[in-house]
DNA sequence: CTCCGGTAAT
DNA sequence: ATTACTGGAG
């Protein structure tokens, strides 16, 4: 929590996800894998202009276009599919994203569920439950192991959910607190604690990181 | 461990 | 010209 409150003073709230519905939040999450959020934006420019962000109109459209419209994505090929692959879990079970969010199953349940999706992680699956349907999981991603093994704090080759119990162990269990801690940790990872040459001597979290003291971190 | 892949920063 | 990017599957 004091890294929380330090990286929030810095930074400020961040209001995250940045969607304007449930679905858009789903579409950013697959399409964002292992891409900068400067490449989704341009996908989902391309969709919202064809008004694609529609659970229904997306299965709708044939792969080979959509394909065409998330290429700025990166890796669009597989992506297209996964797209389908979730679009289709959602539209034959739940109809849409939103009554998706309005079921009573427990989220361990609803977890499972997406993880049985093809080309949904656990990664994924952990952004779609927090900031698409709203349950208490805590996000685990490349820039969480980044900082918090530097930092001192976990071991960079720990389990995901290992590494995820840690942080809802130790956090206030608020929706809103582990909404915008991941989204602050993105934050320094992208800013300040960079994969080559991070800025230590303006990070905001260096007074008490072990990178500075230990240069085999 | 390797592949998927376009984009922007370095 | 090289690297990194809000991962996941085979």
């Amino acid at each position: 929590m004091k890294i929380y409150n330090k990286l929030l003073s810095h930074f400020g709230i961040q209001y995250w996800w940045p969607a304007e519905t449930k679905y858009e939040v789903v579409i950013g999450a697959i399409i964002t894998q292992n891409i900068s959020w400067k490449n989704v934006e341009k996908a989902l420019n391309n969709l919202k202009n064809e008004d694609l962000i529609d659970e229904k109109r997306i299965l709708k459209i044939n792969t080979e276009k959509l394909k065409e419209l998330i290429k700025p994505a990166g890796f669009y090929n597989i992506k297209a599919e996964r797209l389908k692959n979730i679009t289709k879990y959602i539209v034959d079970n739940y109809k849409t994203t939103d009554e998706l969010a309005k079921t009573e199953k427990d989220t361990n349940i609803l977890r499972n569920e997406l993880l049985n999706i093809k080309g949904v992680g656990k990664e994924t699956a952990d952004s779609i439950l927090l900031y698409a349907l709203d349950r208490k999981i805590f996000v685990v991603d490349a820039y969480t192991r980044r900082i918090f093994s530097r930092y001192g704090i976990i071991n960079k080759d720990m389990d995901y959910d290992e590494i995820r119990l840690i942080f809802e162990d130790n956090i206030i269990p608020s929706l809103n607190i582990y909404k915008e801690y991941h989204a602050l940790i993105v934050e320094l990872g992208k800013n300040y604690c960079k994969k080559k040459n991070p800025l230590c001597n303006t990070c905001p979290l260096n007074l008490y990181c072990r990178k500075l003291f230990n240069k085999f971190y």
